[in-house]
DNA sequence: CTCAAAGTGTAGCCAAGGCTACATTGTGTA
DNA sequence: TACACAATGTAGCCTTGGCTACACTTTGAG
């Protein structure tokens, strides 16, 4: 190999690490709507019996026709069960994400508020944070929150 | 207006704040790489003297294809001045935004490093988790960053 | 001064996730 | 039981952000 034609950057950040970081986020935003549809199916699931697509467009802010679309994916991805005209089912596997999901969405809420957030920003921080929590912050926030 | 078929869902979170903290999560996605440029930008001038296609592609871990059509963008919305073959400069706009980004990334490291979580999981965590702090949430955490 | 290789730019593909407009199905009530 | 309207589905468009393949500029080594 011929030597560059300039030197590679020698940056504040080392590159290689925080290239990994962003793809490493890229992936998390991924799987993001994945764990959003599931943990609102779950939801209502439990408080309504069911989960039809009109709930879970108003529960999500966007169109039915985007949650159809989605609905499709998910299942062809193995988290739902989905018949026409039909509510929508939980696979296994889409049960077990939701409840980590549910459990790292409580963990990060309860974290903010004991720092003394407010109930809405917290919800509203948490929505965003919760899909890029590793195992050990989730931990250590958990562990750090005071009661 | 009359009697919907079935009963809203009277839900664990209530929808139209859940509703609220997704469409708010999706509008701070659509800037998220925003600030990865500007911020790589930033840092990429101050430790080399300017910034070039190759060495964003490689911080971000993206082709030059990628980055060079981002920066086309970031340009149409004022954050960036690009020309053809010529180095890459952040507009005042830009720069104000770069250290916002290194700003709060400073903090929200400092703050997992402080609850004992690794140099490395700290980094890509705060990579993910940076773009959806609030100004409330970053506030407490300074405040409760034990030094 | 040349020219090969590094850097940069362009064309065109793909998937995700928004949307509107329109078609089809289901069902409670009159 | 019919049918209006809610719910659901489909067609087709847009933007973002990945990619590969190929074309064009720059530049430093020889």
């Amino acid at each position: 190999m011929k030597k560059p034609l300039r030197p590679a950057a020698k940056a504040v950040r080392p590159s290689a690490l925080q290239a990994e970081s962003l793809r490493q986020t890229r992936r998390e935003h991924a799987s993001e709507t994945a764990e959003d549809y599931v943990e609102a199916i779950a939801d209502l699931s439990a408080s309504q019996g069911e989960a039809r697509v009109v709930d879970l467009a108003r529960r999500l802010g966007v169109t039915h026709v985007t949650v159809n679309r989605t609905l499709a994916r998910l299942q062809r991805e193995g988290f739902v069960s989905v018949q026409p005209y039909r509510a929508i089912f939980l696979t296994p596997t889409g049960l077990k994400l939701a409840e980590e999901c549910q459990h790292r969405h409580r963990v990060v809420v309860a974290f903010l508020r004991s720092l003394g957030i407010s109930e809405k920003i917290a919800e509203i921080d948490a929505e965003g944070i919760e899909h890029h929590v590793s195992p050990e912050t989730l931990a250590a926030l958990a562990r750090h929150t005071h009661r």
